[in-house]
RNA sequence: GGGCCGUUAGCUCAGUGGCAGAGCAUCCGCCUUUUAAGCGGAGGGUCGCAGGUUCAAUUCCUGCACGGCCUACCA
């Protein structure tokens, strides 16, 4: 792997040859007519074995090469699709030709040509004039296998892309997903809006932060959480309906559904509540697998998701009432709780919170369960220091979580306005936070300042793109929606072939 | 963080305590409708890295690096 690299030393050597004959291996620009895939489609209908004089201008990848003496087919790969590209040394003459067959798969042509049908039935451009359009030096993977490497597949992107159908489809599809949900928002009288990445004091989840320093202003920055609390601030300012989509960052581990950056949407509608925020979320997401896919019926790994609205209601007491036998409402108390967990013989971690322990219960016995979207409703008060409390059980919020394949897919709730109860739940977090949690929320002065100004009632909700992409394309591990996931740096050896 | 597994040619993968293998790719020769083109020949390896055991290690042992899966926290 160090040293010379047989391969590149023969493409360089064919880069030198290419260059005495006065050729530019890397030119500026080459006017086409058409990509790939138009041509696929306008001649659909060509039967085979027919020529036309259509003459088209093309560009791309040479994917493929089939020598075959005085005449040769390539293929020919650009960004629409692919075409086989036919040359022949009685059209272009001996030189010509021979120039075009030395050229590499992975070299990038330009060229004119008719348009013809192959007795086997292969669309077809003859090539009459070519130009090399750039010379690549290293070889691209293994054209049926593909690149099976995993690691190669994320620390070398494009070549993935290059090899594989499958990482194709989901770019795509995830830029697809992405713009169709803006789309929806936007319908829906929402504002795009950007807020901080960088912010004095994190918050508006609990999760750890990354940490930096800002060196003009002297203090230490943190890359967001979340931006819950910017969004809420804009309502206060009269933005009535707020969204913005961007990327958290969290300082914790990494697993097939986590990512250290993460893209997430939220959004802030004034003066409705989690229940329409419910109703927002089921038929934000089949619409978008509607506009997307065709369909709100996903296939995921042997299940099939039916997203159609209205999405199951479960509230977390009648969930776990359902899955473990337990009725939180009967145990009140972490004591009591935990004593009626050992009486079911639940094997389950024991938590320092009755919170702690009612969401432990949902983590083991509920979510892996639900595999057709559901709302999850009415969390404990003390997991939700941003969320309004339930009027008829104060020790409950006004909160759901979609839960889709399993996953969390998001969270929202009715948002907490009143800004005294806030002060008090901040200082609740702080006190966590000093008994050694150290995923506990921080008391934002800043933020109740905001709020004393007087703070409608809101509904929000957060969705995290990058899972709503893997249960839209089935994929399995985030890794394979997130185009450059989080990889550690390999040792620096200096070995960049040859050089 | 813990457990299990992987790392062999540019790529995809076999394999063995005793000369390192295949297909694709590359190079040479033949071939004007192929498409995983075909036929004939050739080159290409620090078997992840470092130690140890052994007459001999790519193979067995230990450590390390990178990665994967499971598990724990978070969306």
């Amino acid at each position: 792997m160090e040293g010379i690299n047989p391969l590149r030393e023969e493409r360089l050597r064919k880069l030198a040859l290419l260059r005495e004959r006065g050729l530019d291996p890397y030119p500026t620009k080459f006017e086409r007519t058409h990509q790939s895939a138009q041509l696929q489609s306008e001649h659909a209908s060509l039967a085979a074995g027919t020529e036309t004089q259509t003459r088209v201008r093309i560009a791309g990848r040479l994917t493929a090469r089939r020598l075959m003496g005085g005449a040769s087919f390539l293929d020919l790969r650009d960004g629409s699709g692919r075409i086989q590209l036919h040359a022949a040394s009685d059209k272009l003459g001996q030189e010509q030709y021979d120039l075009l067959t030395m050229l590499d798969i992975g070299d990038f042509i330009g060229l004119e040509g008719l348009i013809f049908r192959t007795r086997k039935g292969e669309l077809s451009v003859r090539v009459e004039k070519f130009q090399l359009l750039s010379k690549a030096l290293l070889p691209l993977p293994e054209k049926w296998h593909g690149l099976q490497d995993v690691e190669m597949r994320y620390r070398q992107r494009y070549l993935d892309l290059l090899a594989n159908e499958e990482s194709r489809r989901i770019a795509i599809l995830r830029s697809k997903i992405v713009s169709a949900m803006r789309r929806y928002l936007d319908s829906q009288g929402f504002l795009e809006v950007e807020t901080p990445t960088l912010q004095p004091l994190y918050g508006g989840a609990t999760a750890r932060p990354f940490t930096t320093y800002h060196n003009d202003l002297e203090q230490t920055l943190y890359l967001r959480i979340s931006d819950e609390l910017y969004l809420k601030r804009l309502i206060i300012g009269g933005l009535d309906k707020v969204y913005e989509i961007c990327k958290d960052f969290r300082n914790e581990g990494i697993s097939w559904k986590h990512n250290p950056e993460f893209t997430m949407m939220e959004c802030y509608w004034a003066y409705a509540d989690y229940q329409d925020m419910m109703q927002l979320t089921e038929e934000m997401v089949a619409s978008i697998a509607k506009e997307v896919l065709g369909t709100t019926s996903i296939k995921f790994g042997e299940h099939t998701l039916e997203l159609t609205p209205p999405w199951k209601r479960l509230p977390m007491r009648d969930a776990l009432l359902q899955y473990t036998g337990i009725d939180i409402d009967k145990y009140r108390t972490l004591p009591e709780l935990q004593s009626e967990i050992k009486q079911q013989k639940l094997s389950v971690d024991l938590q320092k919170t009755w919170g702690q322990q009612v969401d432990e219960l949902m983590k083991v016995f509920v979510e892996p369960k639900l595999i057709q979207p559901t709302f999850i409703m009415n969390h404990p008060l003390e997991l939700s220091p941003l969320a309004k409390r339930k009027a008829d059980a104060p020790q409950l919020v006004e909160r759901f979580e979609p839960l889709v394949a399993g996953m969390e897919l998001g969270n929202a709730f009715s948002e907490l306005n009143d800004p005294l109860d806030q002060r008090e739940r901040f200082l609740a977090q702080e006190e966590m936070l000093r008994t050694g949690d150290d995923e506990a929320q921080r008391l934002d002065e800043d933020f109740i300042t905001a709020m004393e100004h007087g703070m409608p009632p809101t509904g929000g909700l957060g969705i995290g793109i990058d899972r709503l992409v893997m249960i839209l394309t089935g994929a399995t591990s985030i890794r394979e929606v997130i185009l450059f996931p989080a990889l550690r740096t390999v040792k620096a050896k200096s070995e960049t072939a040859g050089e």
